[in-house]
DNA sequence: CTGTCATTTCAGTAATTTCTGAAATAACAG
DNA sequence: CTGTTATTTCAGAAATTACTGAAATGACAG
């Protein structure tokens, strides 16, 4: 590997973190490494950087490009490919959740909709389906706060962020004053 | 395997989901049982029901433990371990949110400010730091409303996902009010 | 103590995943 | 066409991860 040593912290980082991603680790290097360089590189480029093969290298920009997080680049008079990542991250983080959700939500999702259409054949059936019917109804309410929220515009969903929790005090505030205006209304009537 | 039909495809389905997980089949398949089964089993049932190694059991429960996703329970006049998961679907997300942010994101954040602290040696090093610095901020900001938000009991929680991205709305509405606010006394001056 | 039952550890093996080099394919210029 | 350059495929090697059986440890009753 032949990189600026600041650089090279952060590529064998997200290298090591791949693993825990469930990506590998030369997936998540040449994405640290296309991240942080200032224009797209191709895949010679790449190999001489982080030390590892061409087949390597071609293998793992498919990968990257299933998860739609790297584009390709192309110079004019120029047939090689080149690679970048999108230069928004809120953007990427879209990408990412998008990706995830895809391959490690839905198909949960499905099984167990599959699951709870069929008829429980004894009480651990009926009682496993009542369990698997509260994990699908938290990860359908998920997902369709999910789908609301990743519409928004990027500095809508700052805002959003930045609000976190206070928008419950804000709820709590007014459920209470709409108590207080019930509770009056019964006082007078009673 | 030596399960209702319903619940081995449950189980079979969280083994393969498992790998995406970043947990292993067998973690993920004592899981599933175990979420699903109406009380606590003892290792000896779980090595019954999946078919694996009595030291695989050890270990895998091991493992969830070290996640918090499983409870150790004991029966009076009996020595041996039993294992459940918490009931509530909710406190599940809680716990797996909490594990994996410790394993996925605080590293790269702390990876992140150690690396900003350090003098850029050249315009490559500049630039990266640059993005890196940008990637910082995001997970700040996701992690501040994380935090924000966690402390919220269920129903707070629940609130908050129902209402999604209709927040924004009346916050739009708001700033539409206050602007024209703005104006309208920008003109009395004027 | 001693014996029994439960759990954990761990070295070796099995299975899976990742990586490579060589060959195949593709895309183009002359 | 032919030669050159770029990319992909893929069978096998290397590395990593998961799993097992046997032995060690622990916990307790008598």
């Amino acid at each position: 590997m032949n990189l600026p040593p600041l650089i090279q912290s952060f590529v064998l980082h997200f290298g090591e973190m791949g693993s825990r991603w469930g990506i590998n680790r030369t997936v998540g290097q040449i994405y640290a490494l296309l991240y942080v360089s200032p224009e797209p590189l191709n895949a010679d480029q790449i190999v001489d950087a982080l030390g590892i093969s061409r087949s390597n290298v071609s293998m793992s920009l498919r990968e990257l490009q299933t998860w739609n997080l790297v584009l390709l680049k192309h110079l004019p008079a120029d047939r090689r490919d080149f690679f970048t990542t999108p230069d928004d991250v809120w953007q990427i983080l879209r990408t990412l959740a998008e990706e995830r959700k895809k391959r490690e939500v839905d198909p949960t999702l499905s099984v167990l909709r599959e699951i709870l259409m069929q008829q429980p054949a004894s009480d651990a059936e009926r009682h496993a389906q009542e369990r698997m019917s509260e994990m699908h109804g938290l990860i359908e309410r998920l997902t369709t706060w999910y789908d609301d929220v990743k519409k928004l515009e990027t500095d809508r969903l700052a805002t959003l962020l930045t609000l976190g929790a206070k928008v419950t005090k804000l709820l709590e505030a007014k459920d209470k004053i709409v108590s207080l205006g019930r509770s009056k209304r019964t006082t007078e009537k009673g």
